[in-house]
DNA sequence: CGCTTTTAGTTGCGGATGCAACAAAAATCT
DNA sequence: AGATTTTTGTTGCATCCGCAACTAAAAGCG
């Protein structure tokens, strides 16, 4: 595993970090006022609507929602409590819960993609040509897909080498 | 403003969010691993210790460490308690305080800096060419710039607008 | 078949952080 | 100068989230 780190690459982390969080404030500033959830709560709503059936089980929504099991059970509290999705028990193993979106999901999935969409494009797409969106997917589909698998255990591995 | 958003913009966005989250995951996990401080400590010393005589005014810290004043408030108060920096009021402006870098605070980002580097070389550069990771630092550059001056009151005046 | 190990989801707890309200000081205006 | 507005930093409060410990169920193993 290489851990030289050139200039270059170490301008281009501080960039993907200052930028990324600038973004993601604005973004996040823009949803809240215009009283709708926030980004996590998009990220599972949008990862069912993404799966067959619109339903998932909740080890495998942590995994796409990027939060851990724990931080999950939490917000899927929250979303079925305001009817965005069901709770289904799968009768091939006992011990799984599926989160199942449900249509008033869909619909505020519907409500918050306006306002996400705009601040994607005013905070983000603006200051891209399409060769540099195209480029940057690239790039950064590597990095994303280097960590697919890197759940609740990252890093262990690799720092007890060292 | 630019509200449209071109599909491969989207694309671009969405490794970019779901890399982004990864790669500070693990990272963060690493730190953890190593007894190390989160990254917030280390942007916070590390702005400091960029600064001319390592220190800083409250408000410019928590904008340049990408907090909120009241965030950074309590950060400062903990790392006061570790002795890495100290707050010093201004004699010339009453209801500032500045933040001083100490010796140990120095010493602290000495040792945060080879995990943080190792895992930046191991999650990003690793899977970045040379040219990829100048690609990279020049688009995002504009899109941290353009989003500079934009501290608490985000997206409030674009906002409004629509 | 029992016993152990692994996996899935939940819960207690603590840490991190933002918003709104606040106090103090400075700047601005008349 | 006095009053108003703005700026700076802090605090109360609420929310979000992860780790570790736990329970239940399944899988692996003798």
């Amino acid at each position: 595993m290489k851990t030289s780190l050139p200039a270059g690459h170490l301008d281009a982390w501080r960039k993907y970090y200052t930028s990324f969080w600038r973004v993601f404030a604005a973004i996040e500033a823009d949803l809240s006022a215009a009283g709708l959830p926030s980004l996590s709560w998009y990220d599972v709503l949008y990862e069912l609507y993404l799966s067959p059936d619109h339903h998932l089980r909740m080890c495998e929504l942590a995994r796409s929602a990027l939060l851990s099991r724990s931080g999950l059970t939490r917000l899927v509290d929250k979303l079925e409590k305001e009817k965005l999705i069901e709770r289904k028990s799968c009768p091939s193993d006992g011990r799984v819960y599926h989160a199942q979106l449900t249509a008033k999901g869909v619909e505020t999935l519907r409500k918050i993609w306006p306002v996400y969409r705009a601040g994607i494009a005013k905070y983000f797409a603006s200051q891209l040509t399409e060769a540099e969106a195209r480029d940057i997917e690239r790039s950064l589909a590597k990095i994303a897909a280097s960590l697919e698998s890197v759940a609740e255990t990252a890093g262990a591995a690799e720092c007890e080498k060292d």
